[in-house]
DNA sequence: TATGAATGAGCGTTCATTCAT
DNA sequence: GATGAATGAACGCTCATTCAT
């Protein structure tokens, strides 16, 4: 029975995005999801490992976002903007997932093995990116600089928008992901 | 004796930078500071008011660094540029504040209040700003857009450097720099 | 099926000799039965009365060891001697069951009612101890107090051999074995 | 103020001889001892390091106990005696010691460590009795060999006595100390 | 009959905070 | 003012036991 699984990420995710890491006890964790505070042990190991397999989980679904509806056929700066819009939409849609993400990347909870699931997470992105660098169509610059325009920027975007410092109406919206295409394309 | 305020900000400052804020109790920083565990409290009214106090200290002193060196009469991309190797320097040389300040800012510390005293100390740098886009020199965003590409694509630049993920040589600077500049600058 | 109920007697012995009580938990009881947790509780009511229930087959396991073999004919010496021996090697083929013993007998686990179950399983003992001191081959000393030589003695040799803190070969062997009949023979 | 520590320790003896290892919760501790649960943990690592030191102190009670009010100049029967009835005396005026020490022998917790501190205690007595044996008094055996006779079975004759199952009064006690002394005296 | 997922009371331990010195 | 021993609520986690299947 994989609901009781999914309840508690669901549950862990919720308090951890709104009382942080040490803000959410295993016990609250447990009353939000509905089981018995021992349950949580029967499907992760501890804390610890709750927190990263939620990570994980988490990153695929941003990843995967980001690479939705994308066609192959279309012009770099189509597939920019779309990546671009995709992953803001995702923050805007689903902001438990990029408070955490974000906590979790600036905690101590971060390991080489988080991070090296993350990278294959964007394998395709990766392929589609060197291409379009070949191509000279953008800067010569390493897909780790890239990510900065197309996932850094927009979450920074979308944080913005959420705790209401920078509205992002379409106009706005508009602007930056011009500016963050003008960053990254060639001159 | 403000010398002991000062030893326990430092302390807390390392401290928390390497194991963040719930890795980090009240009697780990009073033994970093060379002070006794209740002497904390005649400075501090609790932790969290020791943490956000150490936040407002380490932005201001980041906002100063960003803006130092700038000379007004040059033109608004070598203001732009300063700006920005500015607050990669700092980041460089202060890894531990800007560690702190990327964990504060994805915690639950945050209030409105830090928000607030946060735009106080950049008001120096709204100014400069806004006469630019007047002048038509940059693209029409306000002054919370334009800081994503001097303060977020910065920080994100000195992270990837220090973790390793992407050293940032000369070469890689200069790109990066030129990116940002490309992506505020007027078309 | 009686067998269930072995193999998580068995599983339960090796386990404590190995972990103590409260290292061993039902669940890995359990598993190494191979058998369900659930399943334990059809055979013994609580952990406690498992325990209580492995303490009287192991009791009575080595009461018939100390008493085989011995001919009824033969001197109160030999038939002492015999008794030793038989508790001695007993002790040394079931490391387990001897260690089970003492840690039995040094907890709260211990009730009058597994005293008096001891009792029982040594009654044939006492009958033939009586006769010899009767003959004035055994200094006049009570039941309880001769078991101190043929048991209590015997298992701390067999303890210490084990551990190593005293191997006992075959001198060793007689020269406690003397000590012991020369502690209870009449003068 | 090493009040506290005292405290904690004979908290820690009374429960742990009464309801065992497991039976004696960090929580019951400080309640006997009239301190705060986490006072503990500043004179003692764990739980099981209490363990630890209090089997040391305890051991060098006992040890202590063993050689107290022995003259060197007696005969080695009269310093066989005088050890055997020391040790039980001490076993009759502290039960709680004599029970914490056999529940630690017959536990997990034992460690070389704590073995190896045990033999130090008792090293003036180790030389006494080379001397008797060197002497021809003695049987020639070991000193391991020999505590059976001066501890093992004063032991379970202080046991018996303080459960009921055989008193000692004094006809009894001078059968068994003369049991002994005839188990290890030479011939 | 046998199972093992689920439970939650209770464990050992930590740590922000207090207060007598 | 400065201290650090003392506190106890609250934490992460375990495990004897239950019960739906």
């Amino acid at each position: 029975m994989t609901d009781k699984r999914k309840a508690i990420l669901k549950a862990t995710l919720k308090l951890i995005s709104e009382n942080g890491f040490h803000g959410t006890p295993m016990s609250q964790i447990a009353e939000e999801a509905d089981v018995g505070a021992g349950t949580i042990y029967r499907y992760f190991e501890s804390k610890e490992v709750l927190i990263h397999e939620l990570f994980l989980e988490v990153k695929r679904e941003i990843s995967q976002a980001m690479l939705s509806d994308i066609s192959p056929e279309g012009s770099t700066e189509e597939i920019f903007r779309q990546a671009w819009l995709n992953t803001f939409n995702f923050c805007l849609q689903n902001p438990q997932e990029m408070i955490f993400l974000e906590q979790f990347y600036n905690s101590p909870f971060q390991t080489p093995e988080t991070e090296a699931a993350t990278l294959e997470y964007l394998a395709p992105a990766i392929s589609v990116f060197q291409k379009a660098v070949e191509a000279g169509e953008l800067k010569d610059m390493p897909f780790e600089m890239l990510t900065m325009f197309v996932h850094d920027v927009t979450v920074a975007s979308a944080k913005r928008h959420i705790s209401g410092a920078l509205v992002m109406d379409e106009t706005k919206l508009e602007i930056v992901v011009q500016a963050c295409w003008d960053a990254v394309k060639a001159n």
